[in-house]
DNA sequence: TACAATAATACAAACGTTTGCATTTTTTAA
DNA sequence: TTAAAAAATGCAAACGTTTGTATTATTGTA
């Protein structure tokens, strides 16, 4: 009832020659001869053979699955990220296996073991914000497993590659923006001070705000303390409605933020940009479509997973991955003006 | 230099037993001694043994992945999809093999091909608008490779598992809502119309109209013919633009076409809802953030994709897979009532 | 026509598990 | 104490490939 799969063993058979001739001749191996091949090639269509990926892998030690690790599913900045991974592992033979550590460090940690098992030739990974010891990840570098890192990481890590966005100087640059238009009371709303990401975008605020000599208000600087959406628009309403000094502008540390935060301004009846300019952060395509339109700063977030895939497979064709010199690539980032300044 | 993997034979030699019985050891086998069993895991965990999960899969026939085929990464209803089928996945222990068909019959075809390659234990696809033909699927099953089909189903394969939304319904109900409101002029801007998904969304915007005697406006019908954001967002634009009777609701068949209404509506001077009633379709965010934030219609899709995991995997555990009973799940929709409406 | 050189093919081990069956060891009961 | 029963372990085949080396077949050359 069952058909059972045709496998080299049943070509070999049919054709009355032996199992390594057919295996060289599916390779195109020029040590059999043409003749030889074209019938087996012929046979094995016929028969509707297909190459038992998980034998082969075994055999050759390669499974040609590249390992990501992000942090979440439902952010489109991973998404991207991943879209890059993707499109250059393609490019280049290999599939993609992803899995989300839910921004937890537990999880990353099993994630990461659970990638030990050999499913892997290497792992692209995003650490959550938990993220503060790293021995999870040299320990899997030690076992010879090649990794590269991208985007919010607190700690760099020897043997491991590097790819990440100057996130200070791009918000560095946000906000001088603001200040050379004039504006004077610049507020900020980044996310949980866990996450590095967050505490370079901030510094970049405040070396900006230092640098031209603006005075900062305490009050107009919130840090979210959630990754939940509702929670964030929860907290950024709260936070506009008892401050007592109204900024003329404000920075955010992402897209959402800044859509959020137009939002609760709109609804409480200020004119953006007339009475106060918004930022935000990412260029994830949603600022385009909001009324008015997000300036932001953009970040090549495809071509951030093409970098770090191509770290990676660039570590599988070194010859000893025990001296693996690291790399660190920082990725530039662009202001994007619309209508929001 | 180069440290070799430990495997079942580095700690039967240290034992000074058998593979097997190290195998069984692990596998807390009552076979074995429970002191045995305690010494091998004692050693295993001391050399730091990890399975090696492609030889475990070469052995057992069996790869605990599940491939999953969407026609793009980048729209959000896919990663919900996604996000459900992983929840499910993960706590029946399999993983699961992201490929996106780009939209593309042929990548849609590729993508399937390789997915034979027993890598993975069964597949669940999203068919492409281009799709017309179900063959290749058909002979996947034929292979005993089990499959359910989710969302944009043109046609039923049988030996398939089917989870779909009940669109025209759906739309239906939207549409009467709005006349319910009062609307008289209901226009609708859908997608291309190669996508049942969106021939069916029509369908109940007919069925509704006509339901309620209605005159239907053929000007106010808009069937977007590109599938990407910039070139929707000019068809909607230009459409706006060009119409000479202005409708007093737009029934639209996203939430991205939603929105890329409202926006379009509100530059022209529009007020939403007082002049116009926006509808969108999915529930996938943006809306509510917005403002005015989108009334839509709400898809259950992390359940769409929990729902298709648990068929996939419960078509794993059937006996004979060539006497699989097709299941059709039909997903129930509701209306998310907002300020555009 | 014979012999080396070369081309084509075959053999068998290896990859790291699982598992049915055979064997050995231990326990139980007469 | 001894045989049978039960428990613990071991052997070896199997999963479907790849690949180094051995073998056989086919050339070319003197």
């Amino acid at each position: 009832m069952k058909k059972r799969r045709i496998k080299l063993e049943d070509i070999a058979r049919k054709l009355n020659i032996s199992i390594a001739t057919v295996s060289r001749a599916l390779d195109k191996n020029p040590r059999v001869k043409l003749s030889t091949q074209k019938k087996v090639l012929e046979t094995a269509e016929l028969m509707g053979y297909m190459p038992n990926q998980i034998a082969k892998s075994l055999s050759s030690g390669k499974t040609n699955i590249i390992g990501v690790i992000i942090p979440r599913y439902d952010e489109p900045f991973f998404i991207e990220v991943c879209r890059g991974i993707d499109h250059y592992a393609r490019e280049h033979n290999y599939k993609i296996l992803i899995s989300s550590s839910r921004n937890s460090f537990e999880f990353e940690r099993e994630n990461l073991m659970s990638f030990e098992k050999g499913l892997v030739d290497g792992i692209i990974l995003s650490p959550t914000h938990e993220t503060e010891t790293f021995t999870h990840i040299r320990s899997i570098i030690k076992k010879g497993i090649p990794v590269v890192l991208f985007d919010n990481i607190k700690e760099e890590v020897s043997g491991a590659d590097h790819v990440l966005i100057e996130d200070d100087k791009a918000s560095f640059s946000a906000v001088e923006f603001l200040i050379k238009k004039g504006r004077k009371k610049i507020g900020f709303i980044g996310g949980i001070k866990e996450k590095k990401v967050f505490q370079d975008r901030f510094k970049g605020y405040l070396d900006a705000m230092r640098a031209y000599d603006i005075p900062i208000h305490e009050e107009l600087i919130l840090h979210c303390s959630s990754l939940e959406r509702q929670f964030e628009d929860n907290e950024i309403q709260h936070f506009f409605n008892t401050i007592n000094t109204t900024p003329d502008a404000i920075f955010t540390c992402t897209d959402n933020y800044g859509l959020l935060t137009m939002k609760t301004l709109l609804k409480m009846g200020y004119k953006i940009p007339e009475d106060i300019s918004v930022i935000g952060f990412g260029d994830l395509g949603l600022g385009n479509i909001f009324v008015p339109s997000l300036t932001c700063v953009s970040q090549p977030n495809f071509e951030m997973g093409e970098k770090a895939a191509e770290l990676l497979i660039a570590q599988f064709n070194e010859s000893n991955e025990f001296n693996h010199v690291k790399k660190v690539i920082k990725l530039k980032t662009n202001l994007v003006e619309r209508d929001s300044t």
